[in-house]
RNA sequence: GCAGGUGUAGUUCAAUGGUAGAACAUCAGCCUUCCAAGCUGAUCACGCGGGUUCGAUUCCCGUCACCUGCUCCA
C-alpha cells in the first residue's frame, strides 16, 4: 500500500463525517476535535474490540469506570502536583525557553534551589545575572508556573479548598480502588483491572490533528502481580498488545517496539517500551507498556494511610503489589487503523478510496443498495432484518456505481443489491469491498454470513 | 510561548477597492437493471473583529484556527 499525505486523510475524514474541528461555527478551539457519526462508531468499535480482548476474553481481568475528578491528594501521592509544576522562563533575547530551576543549577551548583521560592529564583536570576545557555544574555521574562494538569474548582466559589485537578491519566482512578475490586471479586493474584475514559493534560505543544490533544481517551489495563513476576507479565502484555494491532489488521511493517533506555525511564517505571506505528508524519507512540514496580500502590499506602498491601493465600507472603500498565490512546489507535487503511486504488477509468478496515471495526458492517428506486420496500425490509445485529446504512440515491464507491470510502465491508429477482427469490447480492466479488445469497442466510465475517 | 507560512462553497481552485465564478461533491426530477454515465434544476463560501474608504473578500491592524520548525510531552 502507497504512502499518502496526511493532509489527504484529513482532508478525507473530514468529508466523510469521521471527524470535526471542535467549535467549528465559533472558529474552533484549539486542538479539539469531535467524532462525527462515522467517527463515534469507529471509537465505538475500537473500544468494544479492546474489551473483548483485554476483559472478556482475559480470565485474569475485570473492568472498572472510575471518576474524572478524584480527591487532589491523590495526585500529590503521585507527584504530579509537584514534579511537574515547572517555573518556566523566557530569554527575551533570544526567544529560548528554560526550567528556572535548572536555569540556576547549572551556574551555581552550590545553590539549594530546592528550597527557594518562584519570587526568589527571580529575584536571584535577575541579581547574579545568571547568562542565558543559549545566547549568554541576561534578560528573562518574568517566571511563569506550568503544569500539565487542568484545574477546576468543586462547589460555587474558587477557593484554594475547592481546588480539583481534571485526571491526566485514568490509571490512578483504577490502582486506589484496587482493595474494593480485588475484595469484590475474590480475585487472587494476577489481576488486571481494565478501564475506558478521558484523560486531561495541558500540552504545551499539542498538534497532528488527533494525535496529540489536551483531552484524549485511553485504553488502560493495571495489571496488579507478585513482585518477582513483573517482568514475566511485562514481556507477556507487550506481546500481547502486539498481537491485538496485527488481528485489526494493521501492517506488520508499520509497528515496531521501542525500547526507552535508563536516562528515558519515568522516575516510577523500572521497564518501559511503545509500540509505535509509522504514520504519514513519522513514527509515534500508540502503546506504553510500563512496568510501574510497586511505585504507585506504595505511594498511596503511604499518603492514605490505608494498607494496599496483599496477603498471597498460599505462599502466606505479605507484600505490595507491582503493577504492569499498558496504555493505549484511543484517539491514536483510530488514527492508526484509518493510515493503515487508506487507499486510492487505481481502476481502469478512474480511482476509488477504500478503506479498508477490519470489518469488526468499519463504522457500518453492511450497506443496503436497492438497485432502482421502485424496490425500496423490499430494501427497507431487509434493513429492518439487519439492524438489530449489525450497524447497517441505506443509500438509493445515484447509480450503483457511485453508491459502491460511498461505501469503499468509508470502509463498509459488505454492500447488499436489491435487484428485481429479490422478491421472487427472496434472494440478494452481497459484494465484498476488498476483493470486489460478488455472491447471489439468499436473505435467510445474510445475518449468519455476515457475523462470521465481522467476527473479531 | 517563539519564528515562518496559510485562511474564498463540503472539496480543489479562480477573480475583484463597487459584496464573488467553475469543477467535483450534495439534493430534486428525467433517464438508468450491478461499479463515480448523461440531461435539467437547486442548495451552499470571502475565519472573526476593528480601522482606512463614499464603498473592503481585496489595503492596514488585531484576533482565531490550521500547517512547518523550536521549546515541552511524568
Amino acid at each position: 500500500m502507497a504512502d499518502y499525505k496526511f493532509d489527504t486523510i484529513v482532508t478525507h475524514l473530514q468529508t466523510y463525517g469521521f471527524v470535526f474541528q471542535g467549535s467549528e461555527i465559533y472558529g474552533g478551539l484549539s486542538n479539539t476535535w469531535d467524532y462525527g457519526p462515522l467517527g463515534v462508531e469507529l471509537i465505538n468499535n475500537l473500544k468494544r474490540a479492546w474489551w473483548k480482548k483485554f476483559v472478556q476474553e482475559s480470565p485474569t481481568n475485570v473492568g472498572i469506570d472510575s471518576a474524572i475528578l478524584m480527591n487532589p491528594k491523590v495526585w500529590e501521592a503521585t507527584k504530579h502536583v509537584s514534579t511537574f509544576n515547572d517555573p518556566l522562563i523566557d530569554c527575551k533575547y533570544c526567544k529560548s525557553r528554560h526550567r528556572a530551576d535548572k536555569l540556576i543549577e547549572e551556574s551555581y551548583p552550590e545553590v539549594a534551589v530546592g528550597t527557594m521560592s518562584q519570587t526568589e529564583m527571580m529575584a536571584f536570576i535577575r541579581e547574579r545575572k545568571v547568562a542565558c545557555p543559549q545566547c549568554g544574555k541576561s534578560d528573562f521574562t518574568d517566571i511563569r508556573q506550568f503544569n500539565m494538569m487542568f484545574k477546576t474548582h468543586v462547589g460555587v466559589t474558587e477557593d484554594s479548598q475547592s481546588l480539583v485537578y481534571l485526571r491526566p491519566e485514568t490509571a490512578q482512578g483504577v490502582i486506589v480502588n484496587f482493595k474494593n475490586i480485588a475484595r469484590t471479586t475474590r480475585r487472587k493474584l494476577p489481576l488486571g483491572v481494565a478501564s475506558v475514559g478521558k484523560a486531561f493534560r495541558n500540552e504545551i505543544t499539542p498538534g497532528q490533528f488527533t494525535f496529540r490533544t489536551r483531552e484524549f481517551t485511553q485504553l488502560e489495563l493495571e495489571f496488579f502481580c507478585a513482585p518477582g513476576t513483573n517482568l514475566k507479565w511485562f514481556t507477556y502484555w507487550k506481546e500481547y498488545a502486539m498481537h491485538f494491532l496485527k488481528g485489526l489488521g494493521v501492517q506488520k511493517a508499520n509497528l515496531r517496539f521501542r525500547d526507552h533506555d535508563q536516562k528515558e525511564l519515568a522516575f516510577y517505571s523500572q521497564a518501559t517500551s511503545d509500540i509505535e506505528y509509522r504514520f504519514p508524519f513519522g513514527w509515534g507512540e500508540v502503546w506504553g507498556i510500563a512496568d510501574r514496580g510497586n511505585y504507585d500502590l506504595s505511594r498511596h499506602q503511604e499518603y492514605s494511610g490505608k494498607p494496599l498491601d496483599y496477603l498471597d493465600p498460599d505462599t502466606n507472603d505479605k507484600f505490595v503489589p507491582c503493577i504492569v500498565e499498558p496504555s493505549l490512546g484511543l484517539d491514536r489507535l483510530a488514527l492508526t487503523v484509518i493510515c493503515d487503511s487508506y487507499e486510492e486504488e487505481v481502476l481502469e477509468k478512474d480511482t476509488r478510496v477504500v478503506m479498508h478496515l477490519h470489518p469488526a471495526i468499519a463504522p457500518y458492517q453492511v450497506a443496503i443498495l436497492p438497485l432502482s428506486k421502485q424496490l425500496n420496500e423490499k430494501a427497507q425490509e431487509i434493513v429492518s432484518i439487519l439492524n438489530p445485529h449489525f450497524n447497517v446504512v441505506y443509500d438509493e440515491t445515484g447509480s450503483i456505481g457511485k453508491r459502491y464507491r460511498r461505501q469503499d470510502a468509508i470502509g463498509t465491508p459488505f454492500c447488499i443489491t436489491v435487484d428485481f429477482d429479490t422478491a421472487a427469490d427472496q434472494s440478494v447480492t452481497i459484494r465484498d469491498r476488498d476483493s470486489m466479488k460478488q455472491l447471489r445469497m439468499p436473505i435467510d442466510d445474510l445475518i449468519k454470513y455476515i457475523r462470521i465475517k465481522v467476527f473479531y
